[in-house]
DNA sequence: TTTTAAAATGCAAGCGTTTACATTTTCGAT
DNA sequence: ATCGAAAATGTAAACGCTTGCATTTTAAAA
């Protein structure tokens, strides 16, 4: 009789307000399909009792979590920040909750937090780009759990995504670029090895290249890991080269504000002596001085598309659909035209 | 005979190796209570079935959901990122994921997110601060669910914290502002209702001061949200005025950017005609240009010393116990001596 | 061999919801 | 009043796992 449970359950409710279960549950979950009269019994039992469903059962019984799982490379940094506040916010609005996970950008612990992520019962993935190992595809596939790539429009691919087209953004920032003048320019990209957002940047600057008329070659490009200290070292190599480069495109903002903060190290004048470019537009940019010149990317609307698509999905069924969303350049102080000297 | 059922479940397993339900979970879950052999067979058995536990079963059976709430007020900008992200990395490698909420630095979304997060059966809470509607802790209480206070140390709390004594941390960076000859000095804080850290910061310039002989009135206080557009709106406020403050305090280093730029774009020099210093050293701090002085907190070490206080708590019960981090100003080129005009 | 304690395994009872389906109540139309 | 359809509520069967306890197997000791 006197249950000395800690925690009251669905049970108790329906004991303390002489109703059945089925009809508390409805009463929580379907407010509209149970007299006022029952729902005030009922609320009032849960109020005394500070009832609150256990979330266990209820997975178990719904067969979903009401959970979103995004994985992300880092959220140390700035670049992914805004982006998954967005997505987070939105998904709120329906009703899902976020989980997240990063990477640090290993392909292998990708695999991992995504398995993870799935065994929590993620109802689905946020993902960014597009290139990782089929296995993971498969294994998604499997286990039925939808998945939504950002960060990236690629419209060879087939998968579903909402971002935009890396090539092609950063092909039109390079246009720019090399209009004024340019002819030594080199790259400080992130890896590129199971990273086709920043593989995609790069073909972009070429693809400017060529249709300047100027031979890829020309490019100068090094790969570093993502932080402020390796966009730094990076940048000092390319300075202490024979053939310094006048503009040095950067595969994010992160790394441009590396490069930036180094040249000043190194009494290296931007934009009169060497440009540089950013790519992301995150808050860094404009804080940098010279303010950054970059491409800028919707984050916050990339993010809140991405819940929406995925919570229509995961409630309604509505197929993942492709979007494609625009980017700019934006000139701010550290680009300038090739120096007179 | 023949199930339709798409995902595999421990029945599934334990038939094809052979065994019982409870061989197949405790293989799973402690292998070493079981045979080689046995293992062997049902692993197999796992491994061609494709099968993966049931998430919301495992909670409901083993009452936990070895997962850690986390709920900060915004994870758009880089002052809680670095803590979090150490926060989780930590958290990995003890087996339990994050589940992160963000409140916009309202009380009331974060009452909010508390439930939902206690809802969604969270073990336990990482929590920003102290000062908060008894009720929630009330609420937790009767939940059962232990919390954690981080980004505060306060000698006069009971509550178990993680974090520095913010009162302390910008006495200490005041004291040295001060003696470099400041007398009008401001502080752009952070708004403080229900939230203890930002009223500390202030609390701390005010000890400074007293210290110094000089009177807590001459602090002009400007409060605002969360930004750095805000942060620069409010150092213009400040600058506008007939009397000007030769040293600026800010709540924390993303507005300390932003007045910064304002400083910038108004052609105020800093810090020859006056000073600003920021609070919490993250990486923009290093990125401003002049690079911001400003007091450095070890958000890493916090959050992961919070991430092992709570897995140990949830899993063996250790009972919470509180820490105080140290911190340390960190002098860069924004502050200098009053200037002789 | 036999004995026996320990180790491995199996049995089956929950865990707290949701949700078909069945039953009862309500209420407007007759 | 009576009837019937619609609305409200109740019944009870899952959902897939863990775990205490009972049973069987193993293997070391006699």
């Amino acid at each position: 009789m006197n249950k000395t449970r800690i925690t009251p359950t669905l049970h108790d409710v329906a004991a303390k307000a002489g109703v059945s279960t089925a009809t508390v549950s409805r009463c929580l979950n379907f407010p509209d399909r149970v007299t006022e009269r029952t729902r005030n019994k009922v609320m009032a039992a849960v109020k005394v009792l500070g009832y609150s469903p256990n979330f266990g059962a209820k997975v178990m019984a719904a067969r979903r979590t009401n959970t979103i799982g995004a994985i992300i490379p880092t959220m140390e940094n700035a670049i992914f920040a805004r982006g998954l506040q967005a997505f987070q916010e939105e998904l709120r609005q329906h009703g899902f909750t976020m989980l997240v996970a990063s990477t640090s950008y290993s392909a292998d612990i990708e695999a991992e937090q995504i398995r993870a992520l799935v065994g929590r019962g993620a109802d689905a993935l946020l993902l960014i780009g597009h290139d990782r190992d089929p296995d993971i595809y498969e294994f998604l596939e499997t286990q039925g759990v939808p998945s939504l790539v950002t960060w990236a429009f690629d419209p060879n691919e087939t998968r579903p995504s909402v971002g935009f087209d890396n090539r092609a953004a950063m092909q039109s920032m390079a246009t720019e670029v090399l209009r004024l003048g340019h002819k030594k320019v080199a790259l400080i990209s992130a890896m590129t090895a199971r990273n086709d957002r920043a593989l995609e940047r790069c073909k972009g600057i070429q693809d400017a290249m060529v249709l300047a008329g100027q031979p890829t070659e020309d490019l100068k490009i090094i790969e570093t890991p993502y932080g402020i200290e390796e966009g730094a070292d990076a940048f000092k190599l390319l300075m202490q080269a024979l053939e310094k480069p006048t503009a040095v495109f950067c595969g994010n903002d992160v790394l441009a504000v590396g490069a930036l903060r180094q040249a000043r190290d190194m009494g290296i004048r931007v934009p009169d002596d060497v440009s540089i470019i950013g790519f992301d537009d995150i808050e860094l940019a404009q804080i940098a001085y010279p303010p950054l010149t970059t491409v800028h990317v919707p984050h916050r609307e990339m993010g809140q598309r991405a819940a929406i698509a995925l919570a229509a999905m995961v409630t309604d069924g509505v197929p993942l659909k492709s979007v494609e969303l625009s980017t700019h350049p934006v000139f701010r102080g550290t680009l300038g035209p090739v120096c007179a000297k």
